[in-house]
DNA sequence: GTGAAAGCGCTAACAT
DNA sequence: ATGTTAGCGCTTTCAC
């Protein structure tokens, strides 16, 4: 690693291509040869070119080559808050995994009210070669829209009914229902389910799946509290609504809201986890295993819902446009203290 | 918001500004200046350009712009990792800020052993007009490379000496100083510190902070552990180590050590918060706040730190290149219950 | 106020 | 293997 080539001659503008050929007494297509991996060029000129460019300081423009070759390498990822800590993993994760394959990441931040849709202009304009969009929905109309450009798009954790976008997630109802089974099985009846962001496709496939498995087995659920959205606060704040019914277990739409819930059922109204109330979340996020929580939850395949997005992106935007398809996998129940007892406080 | 303005016909090529221009029967320029703010066109042409940008899906291809203009509008983020929480939020508000002064993010993450430096000339190829570093350091003669460039480089919670780069920071000696003060004033006298990751400015400043103010207090530092990172396992590993030593308060380098350690104390150690052991930290992360911790902090000026580091950058980036500077601003002292008692498990 | 023409820095045929 | 030429889609003089 040279560490001293950053591209600019102190001061004054970037050294160019035309430049740097001059100098050499070359044409400057040479330069460009010599940066491209497959170009008819002699392996001493090259040498040449790029001993050169070192010392002059030389560095491609790679927004003008991507005017030629009409390939920016650069894909939009879209995010709305990320208050829930399953998200700053995955966009670290999704950022690293897009840089090995030469892609670089332009963030967009959509403010909780704002649709994505208002974004996607703009990533146009930016000429990104695709889109991820994490922790958000879009219209299934602007997502029509979308791909009718060509472009691929993503969807991580959220799925949009028939609008042609690649989904990858994780099996939320299976592991819902793992969760039902598994509280049925360790003997609670009076089970309440406490819901996430209305209208996001986990918190239907959640709920559908725990509510479903319990009418399979023939429990009724026992209470129902209304999360507006996936944060601590609102975990505590359903957990407040939840306690005078007097659930035996509750499954929350995501840990930081199960975490939230924890705190407000011991410290607001005193009750022992999981002896008076068990508690089950969905994400595993760190505090999930920490022992303050010992949250009982369904771990999200992140790493291979990483892989499965950037493994699509890499060859839909290298050989023809794949499919859209949907990438469900399944997630892997954790079993803590939250649930079963142990060594809590 | 028309929502239905993607900029591309189905599966085609993008309509440019040429294509535009000639069904409109007008030259491509007067494309160009219907979206130019200060372009003499007639309001009446403005609006029929518009408006046939509009049917025709016509979006300006802002990286073209870029190649002519030398503007990119592009600032690139470095970020090392965010798995301390303080970061996420960070990221979180610096791009909504940047957007709205039109400016977009490229997001670099720095792989843990790596050094920020390699990344540097891929952020120089995209053309990004400026630099903000987060969480992550520069090598000083890196700094000096880029600043030479012309491209303003801001280090957020983190310093070089002299290395000409603009620093945004809280004041963590400062911080370090009251927090020594608050323990002492409580009559704490077995203090202990826990260093964050060696080397970095911040772990530097919050234990010269300390340090010095117990020296000058008269009061020796009880004991010391030496956190390899800023993580919650590093935090719970070193009060394991600190344990034997019985110190009376503790103060961490950041907030999601101290949450960590003070884990380890009460679940590993069964010591009491505060009782047996005061526990502070250095951030205000989330979860300090939380009933389970309740830990006493510093809470770091995020707002100002992000509006301090956009508001440079917009300026430098329009009018002449302001000069590097440092902007140190003072954090606030959070008492909670990790210190002064209270409904604590 | 509008059009014509010359680039921005690069890649990709097409020559040689 | 290298040089020449023609753009990529846009902004910006310079005419009129």
């Amino acid at each position: 690693m040279a560490g001293s080539d950053i591209g600019r001659q102190t001061g004054g503008k970037p050294v160019t291509a035309r430049e740097l050929a001059r100098q050499l007494g070359v044409s400057q297509s040479t330069i460009s040869r010599a940066y491209s991996q497959h170009a008819s060029i002699a392996p001493a000129m090259r040498a040449r070119v790029l001993e050169a460019a070192e010392t002059l300081r030389y560095q491609p423009n790679v927004i003008a080559r991507s005017l030629t070759t009409r390939r920016s390498n650069i894909v939009g990822i879209v995010m709305a808050t990320m208050t829930n800590p399953f998200y700053p993993e995955m966009l670290e994760q999704l950022t690293k995994a897009l840089q090995q394959i030469g892609l670089q990441t332009l963030l967009f931040h959509v403010p909780p009210g704002q649709e994505v849709d208002s974004e996607l202009p703009l990533l146009m304009q930016y000429q990104v070669e695709a889109v991820v969009i994490a922790s958000a929905t879009i219209s299934s109309a602007m997502a029509r829209e979308w791909t009718a450009t060509g472009r691929p798009a993503v969807l991580i954790n959220r799925t949009v009914p028939d609008a042609g976008v690649t989904t990858v997630s994780c099996d939320n109802e299976l592991g819902a229902r793992q969760i039902a089974d598994y509280l049925l099985a360790r003997g609670h009846r009076r089970l309440a389910y406490v819901s996430g962001k209305p209208d996001t496709s986990t918190n239907v496939e959640r709920e559908r799946g725990f509510r479903g498995r319990l009418q399979q087995q023939g429990v009724a659920l026992h209470a129902q509290a209304a999360g507006t959205e996936y944060s601590y606060a609102a975990g505590y704040q359903a957990a407040l609504e939840l306690a005078p019914s007097r659930p035996d277990a509750v499954f929350f739409a995501n840990d930081i809201m199960a975490v939230g819930g924890m705190d407000a059922f011991r410290y607001e109204r005193g009750l022992r986890v999981p002896d008076d109330v068990a508690i089950v979340g969905f994400d595993d996020i760190p505090m999930a295993s920490w022992p303050s929580y010992q949250l009982t939850t369904v771990q999200q395949p992140l790493e291979q819902m990483v892989a499965a997005t950037v493994s699509f992106l890499g060859e839909t935007l290298v050989g023809p446009p794949r499919d859209p398809c949907m990438h469900i996998i399944p997630g892997t129940l954790i079993e803590r203290a939250s649930t079963r007892g142990g060594a809590k406080p």
